[in-house]
DNA sequence: TGTACATCAGTGAACGCGCGTTCACTGATGTAC
DNA sequence: TGTACATCAGTGAACGCGCGTTCACTGATGTAC
């Protein structure tokens, strides 16, 4: 029997979803350590004390928009590595999918650039164990590519890495032209430029094997 | 006449140095915008009231924060790429001077890292701003070897761009590694990472314009 | 279908606390003569 | 060198305010029979 979830449930769902989106637009002007726990439910519109009826505290809130917020990269290697043919092509998807997730969930990106390094514990543990999980499946993608036949799985890692760093580090740097002069000229220049790092540092792995291999 | 400054601004410089450390130090644990005002004149053992002679508010001292942690950068430049023969020498300095600099100023390091993309407009802004003069001198420098020969400003600074992040990266992965089970097992391997990726750079670097040249 | 009881998301009053900022002050240092 | 006045870094009391958390509660939803 569906049983439809119960309405009481599908409500604190609702409303827990609200005590998250609500969180997530105060912290693009302020970061997690100093956002209220009243803040919060001030803007829902619900009394304070039922904050606890979902979050033990902001932290715990903190972790789960950094699920919200990264969880759906794991389908973004798909589509980048995957389902495109040859490196140029590669590239210009993977930048394009960092544009165009930017564009669509601006707010995200923010939270995950600010609180990376932020101040509290559990939400930079939540997104070191995200980006760590990423670059671990962009390494076991990239192994299945020609390009990087016979390379050792550390070295596919090390490379995986520092394309994870180029594409956050891109994402973080397309936010902060949004208050440049010509606010959509910056951001193309942005963009153009990690296209061009990108392929700069694909060359560098083409010929890796001739000038530093090591096996 | 040389007037010893005087003893009173003597002591007033004393006491705004002991601010700065107090919060450097309490920045440890939480970022900018939740740190007090009480909390750091208590940490000096000064008035709450006397802070004002010395800052108009937090945002204020963050921002010489930032002056102080970040510019020692320029003479790192001439250390790097001027003193040093050779791009293997070059890269070996480079990483060395990071590693070094996290190991001596890890407090510097971590508010840099944090307050990047950090609550408060002001210190971001204070941050982007001499990370962009980093970028340009790098830039600078690099347009003087012989391996940078006929590349346009441009494409120098693009690249100058890409080592300036993954250094600031590195010495942020660096902090990471002190909660780690091995910490400095852990350490090392994120300062070879660094070796091998810059390594991989230099190589598409020297192979750029066979590849995908255009003046 | 109807009834009686259990669950539990959200309420609202109350608490003690530390915050940023104001203000008039003190007393050592600095300056003019 | 000595005196009289000015400067100004640091003081301490006072303020109003919003915070996180507690607690007993309400009333709609869920469940058992």
């Amino acid at each position: 029997m569906s049983h439809t979830v119960g309405v009481r449930q599908a409500r604190k769902q609702r409303t827990r979803q609200a005590l998250l989106d609500a969180a997530l637009g105060l912290l693009e002007e302020q970061s997690l350590s100093s956002l209220g726990l009243r803040e919060v439910t001030r803007t829902v519109g619900i009394a304070p004390t039922a904050f606890y009826r979902h979050f033990h505290d902001l932290g715990e809130l903190g972790v789960a928009l950094v699920e919200e917020a990264l969880g759906s990269l794991h389908a973004m290697v798909r589509t980048v590595l995957i389902e495109q043919a040859g490196v140029e092509a590669q590239i210009e998807s993977a930048v394009a999918v960092v544009d165009r997730h930017v564009r669509e969930y601006p707010a995200h990106v923010r939270f995950v650039a600010r609180e990376r390094h932020g101040g509290v514990r559990a939400v930079r543990q939540a997104i070191a164990g995200q980006l760590d999980r990423f670059g671990a499946e962009v390494a076991e993608a990239l192994a299945t590519q020609p390009a990087a036949q016979g390379w050792t799985a550390r070295d596919l890692r090390m490379l995986a890495d520092l394309f994870v760093d180029r594409l956050v580090t891109t994402a973080a740097a397309i936010l902060d032209t949004e208050d440049a002069d010509d606010a959509e000229a910056a951001r193309a220049r942005v963009v153009e430029a990690a296209r061009w790092q990108i392929r700069l540092i694909t060359i560098g792995q083409q010929h890796w094997k001739g000038e530093a291999g090591e096996g």
